[in-house]
DNA sequence: CAGAATACTAAACAAACGTTCAATGGACGT
DNA sequence: ACGTCCATTGAACGTTTGTTTAGTATTCTG
């Protein structure tokens, strides 16, 4: 897929059309065929940057966690735990990633099927999101914006639980919405709601806009 | 597998390993050869019976449907709108999973697999959560317990996605919380926690307990 | 510019895949 | 008892898989 002005090396070029491809089907139903054919290589080529096919695999999985924690450190850089913090710019995960990626990006889709496979590379990246979800959680009360709850680690689980839904239900969503949860039109119907429930519970009155004589 | 007092027939052994194994690893990563050693039975016999993989596939597919199809049944059946309801016994489909299906029953995981996966079977059975979800809002809205919100269609999508987080993550829930949150245990830490936020939001004060003299 | 290293390809490899097929054995109706 | 059906097996089939190998370009290095 190399095209003019695309500077990339041949062994990135492999590397990015193997997380498109995986993401897209999971890297089981992935052949080494396909990579080489989507990159315009041979097969063996491929075995010669990475040694194999799950050594690809690898990789790809450690350069997705490399983007992605570039991206988590550009956000709590920006401004303390702004992070699921109602008032902020970006109210989740889900809504930051949107704002960082481009549309078509095969990055969530990876990180969809790493999140749920059942490897150590997983496990390791939910612990870091469920800490991160803590620290979220402590900063909003200690702002004062939220109550720690009976069982604070199970608050924030949950919050973490909600906020991943709609990266792994994307698809799902918006089918049924009409929308992409994940775009920024999908954005807009969903944070309000979402920032609503938290804000007052299921009951709340929806906040009257300011102008409205009613 | 077929031990003493095991009444199912063969097919049925066959269908019920591919069940399991499909839970455990997804039905690419499945060979024909490992169903066939799981049911104690040849490779040729599990073609003999069910056409092709595809078609075992399919048919475990739909037998997980129908048992899906007939909890709902028994749920809606028993009271109306329970489904979503703070006050009534099962407070979520998780809930209700977890009451009526045993502990190690590979059936969430099937469902989690086939909820994600790019089928039509897929939408169909989310298309039918969601539908669901939209009558379990209006219940609770005609009953004084929810308000619609601005978006009714966005909060019922919410309040599913949230549901299901539970299903599709429990394997990381349970690592960080140290316990299974769709077990009996698990329930009773998660479920308060959850139905306080959706009662009041995150600022609520926990309900304090009648007898505390604090 | 020579030589060494690296990038890359085409062809072949063994293994594993889903599937087919002929043969066997037992169960059942007649 | 006989013939028919169905369950079941073991061995084979062709295909596809990941990988290896030998050989050719290309690029780097001194």
């Amino acid at each position: 897929m190399r095209s003019i002005g695309d500077d990339r090396t041949t062994r990135a070029i492999i590397r990015d059309e193997a997380l498109r491809l995986f993401a897209a089907g999971g890297p089981e139903t992935v052949t080494l065929r396909q990579i080489a054919a989507a990159a315009r290589v041979s097969p063996g080529l491929v075995v010669h940057h990475f040694g194999s096919k799950d050594g690809l695999r690898k990789e790809v999985d450690q350069h997705v966690l490399d983007v992605f924690e570039a991206m988590l450190g550009e956000l709590t850089g920006e401004g303390g735990a702004e992070l699921l913090d109602p008032g902020a710019g970006a109210s989740s995960l889900s809504e930051a990633f949107a704002r960082h990626l481009p549309a078509d990006s095969p990055l969530p889709g990876y990180l969809r099927r790493l999140l749920l496979s059942d490897t150590d590379a997983a496990r390791l990246l939910f612990r870091r999101l469920y800490e991160l979800s803590r620290a979220a959680l402590d900063g909003l009360v200690a702002a004062g914006l939220a109550a720690p709850g009976r069982d604070p680690a199970v608050r924030a689980a949950f919050l973490l639980a909600n906020d991943l839904a709609l990266f792994l239900l994307r698809d799902r969503l918006t089918e049924v919405l009409g929308t992409d949860p994940l775009s920024t039109d999908g954005m807009t119907r969903w944070a309000p709601e979402m920032l609503s429930v938290y804000a007052g519970g299921l009951t709340a009155a929806p906040p009257q806009p300011p102008g409205d004589a009613r």
